[in-house]
DNA sequence: CGGCGGCCTTGATCTCGCTCAAGGCGGGGC
DNA sequence: GCCCCGCCTTGAGCGAGATCAAGGCCGCCG
């Protein structure tokens, strides 16, 4: 995702404004907030990790995105939410209320919000790109690099279980999971537990993601 | 596609910023900025239809949106255009400079660009949702439907090629053919010609769209 | 430490959409 | 009006990923 850049900038620019924001806790698997709920509030991972997600009418369920420590999420520029949003681990959350937009009341809350729009603009396409044209593998081979690229440790760590990386990627569990052995056998990653891998080979996994 | 609302907003909301503002007449075919070209200059389709696209490594293409009449495009927030745009045909475009974002200084244009913004978020949300866990049958039901609902003739136009169509769906062009010729012989539409149809059962139709 | 339950992996089979191929049609130019 | 080229449709066969099914691993709790 080359939405990295958007990612660093949401982070720095209006960081004042969340300096004495609401926070709260929420457990493993809590509802933030619901599809459909009025979007007046945007929110900010403190610790922990987020999905949000789409349901349809028969089930399906669509992920929109994952978020992580100190990531900005929930803003959607319209009056209502069109996807929820889930504490995939215990998390801690601050939340501000959006000013109207562009009434030029508070600056700090404006530089942050389109901090934001323009991070979730830029990740809602790379969405798109790899909801797109790619294969199995190319899909899974992107969601590691990306889910690598924002960890800082020595291994990355996939707060999401295996049906939540299903349907962000649109594929089945079952898929997801033979690529991912896929890959292990190939030597290009190694897992220590379903849930912590590292990347051996890099280049030869971007390759794989071709694109 | 939900996002009718903000389709209307992105009319209505800043429209004074466009009177007076350049315009440039396209020829069917021609590039109206390229992939990876700044992006400092908003768009509004005077006449006509675009397309922006993205051009993968190996010649794979996905298609962002198409925009009609009174549309804006070309705001990505970032400093580099992801996707290109084309004419699909002979087109008028207006354009203006961003201004830098919540500068403060020209209201118009940031209510303009926030509105685009907005926009451009729910357009790519629903598009995502669109290419994700869905059948054939159900992307093309539904773009049908998204065609038919922003024209505004007795019958509606398709501007696009049907291999635009297939990239935009991330299907290919046989494949959205079947489904056409499909829906056709249930009597849900009917064409007169390639590229205009009328939907003669909204209700069966939707229910193929199926969310 | 052993049992249990949920998550994950692996295997077999099936199906939808892709690929390859050929033919039709419709619109623009002469 | 007629021809011709590009776009579109239709058919046959194939393959990637879904589905159905079973078994394994791991973390938690007693």
């Amino acid at each position: 995702m080359s939405a990295a850049e958007s990612f660093a900038s949401a982070r720095s620019i209006g960081h004042d404004a969340w300096i004495g924001a609401a926070r709260m806790s929420f457990a493993e698997g809590k509802e933030i907030y619901a599809q459909d709920e009025d979007a007046d509030l945007i929110y900010r991972v403190i610790r922990g990790a987020v999905r949000t997600s789409h349901l349809l009418a028969d089930g399906r369920r669509q992920i929109g995105d994952f978020y992580y420590e100190g990531e900005v999420f929930g803003l959607e520029l319209s009056s209502a939410h069109r996807f929820s949003a889930e504490a995939l681990t215990s998390c801690e959350i601050a939340m501000i209320r959006r000013s109207s937009p562009a009434s030029g009341r508070d600056v700090q809350v404006d530089r942050l919000m389109w901090a934001a729009a323009g991070s979730e603009l830029a990740r809602a396409q790379s969405h798109m790109l790899l909801l797109g044209r790619t294969t199995a593998a190319e899909k899974v081979a992107r969601f590691l690099l990306d889910v690598q690229a924002r960890c800082s440790g020595d291994a990355a760590i996939l707060p999401m279980s295996r049906q939540d990386m299903a349907d962000y990627l649109g594929l089945t569990i079952e898929t997801v999971s033979r690529m991912l052995s896929r890959f292990q056998s190939e030597g290009l990653i190694r897992f220590a537990g379903a849930r912590r891998f590292n990347v051996m080979r890099p280049t030869s996994l971007a390759a794989s993601a071709a694109f």
